[in-house]
DNA sequence: TCAAAAGTGTTCAAGCTACACCCATGC
DNA sequence: GCATGGGTGTAGCTTGAACACTTTTGA
């Protein structure tokens, strides 16, 4: 964190990365945190990243820094903001490229396993931090505000589900995010005239009548970025 | 442009600047770039930015680089994106970070006057760009992208025009960005339902009956960014 | 057969679009 | 007065919220 003379910008990249976990009050919208093992902010809590490196890509750098300290591969990832104050970090420049990305419910249990977490990774309920290191309190909220902002208009929550899931498990992943309770009947009938929603051969069957098993069509874009694909 | 070897990022900050300016054909929604005076890619345009300064934030590294290479000051400032990707400058890394911008139509030509515009800038039709220098038609065509966007959604299409405008003049200006027409009657419905837009006193006096003049509320908010404020 | 979730139909209100029409001013 | 843009009224369509209702399964 000592910047050299001659090197007084460096460039960080932190993702924001939600999944939905289960807890006795249902599913809650969580996000995993990094506790800091050196100054500045030392022991406190702050988000996944590291430095960019020179060979790297934006996104790729995204990437790799979650994967290093958290051993977690998001299912979407996508930029969300630079931040650059020059006082956001004590005694030296850090301008912040950070991502936000999602996680399927079904791979959380499954890479954490396989990962075996650092013991210094922590999820956290999103509307229960703590105080975080730097900036990143505001920076976690402008990454939920973008979340729920972008499940209303964009078929982004399917991203947190598995390939094929029923529309009762969708309408469950928006009601958590959003916060709010969604009617069926209208959620079934907003969804179905999408198009790219298609229904399979497969039901869950489970306590009561089987549901229906759809999947998102690949091809139709998921969220659109406007002319931008890759960072 | 050449990198020292313990200097391997650097951060360079560069401006998408729209303002609409008067043609044969009517108002054109028009962006200023600068053509480049070393290499790599000297002699083609491109945006107007510079060097992040380790001192100053982004925000005001923007407008600083956007006064220096163009002399024009922006009425609206946003950020855009961070582009970073490895080959998109040749034997050194840079990461942009790029704000988009508005200036009002009736500073524009002031400003060039007083600035004495650099001779190296000239303004493009933003549907008629030539050849840019890097990735920034890319990035020019993400800027307009958002622009539209943001215009239909907002009440940003304001910040090109002066405190006080008829709603003719407003209309007009989102045909421009839009590119298409607009019911004047619904236009003005829509805008007087929003509790922002305030009636003056007065009324612009031209070839027919007067039209009467508005301003936006300052205090109710030009178009959120959720829980973002400065950069 | 009953509870519960899947899935369908219907109504009502709000919002948007299209367009007919009146108003005020300069010439 | 009359052309022109300023400004109002209104009917029809679309969208979405609310909610009653039918269907299909497990127990």
């Amino acid at each position: 964190m000592t910047p050299a003379a001659d090197d007084p910008i460096r460039v960080a990249v932190s993702t924001a990365i939600f999944s939905l976990r289960a807890r006795e009050s249902g599913d809650v919208l969580m996000i995993p945190l990094v506790r800091r093992i050196r100054d500045p902010h030392l022991g406190q809590w702050a988000l996944p990243g590291g430095w960019l490196d020179a060979a790297e890509g934006l996104e790729a750098s995204a990437g790799r820094t979650l994967a290093e300290t958290t051993g977690l591969a998001p299912s979407w990832l996508e930029q969300l903001y630079a931040f650059g104050a020059v006082d956001r970090t004590p005694s030296s420049r850090v301008v912040s490229i950070v991502y936000w990305a999602l996680l399927r419910t079904d791979l959380v249990e499954q890479q954490l396993r396989a990962a075996e977490t650092p013991r210094n990774v922590q999820w956290f309920d999103v509307d229960d931090l703590p105080e975080l290191a730097f900036d990143h309190n505001r920076i976690v909220d402008y990454a939920v505000w973008r979340l729920r902002n972008k499940v209303s208009y964009s078929r982004i929550a399917a991203a947190l589900l598995p390939d094929e899931f029923t529309l009762a498990e969708l309408r469950a992943v928006y009601e958590t995010v959003l916060g709010r309770r969604l009617d069926p009947s209208n959620f079934r009938r907003l969804l179905e005239g999408s198009e790219a929603l298609v229904p399979t051969d497969g039901v869950r069957t489970g306590s009561h009548r089987p549901a229906r098993l759809y999947r998102y069509d690949r091809d139709a874009d998921v969220a659109t970025h406007g002319p931008l694909a890759g960072g």
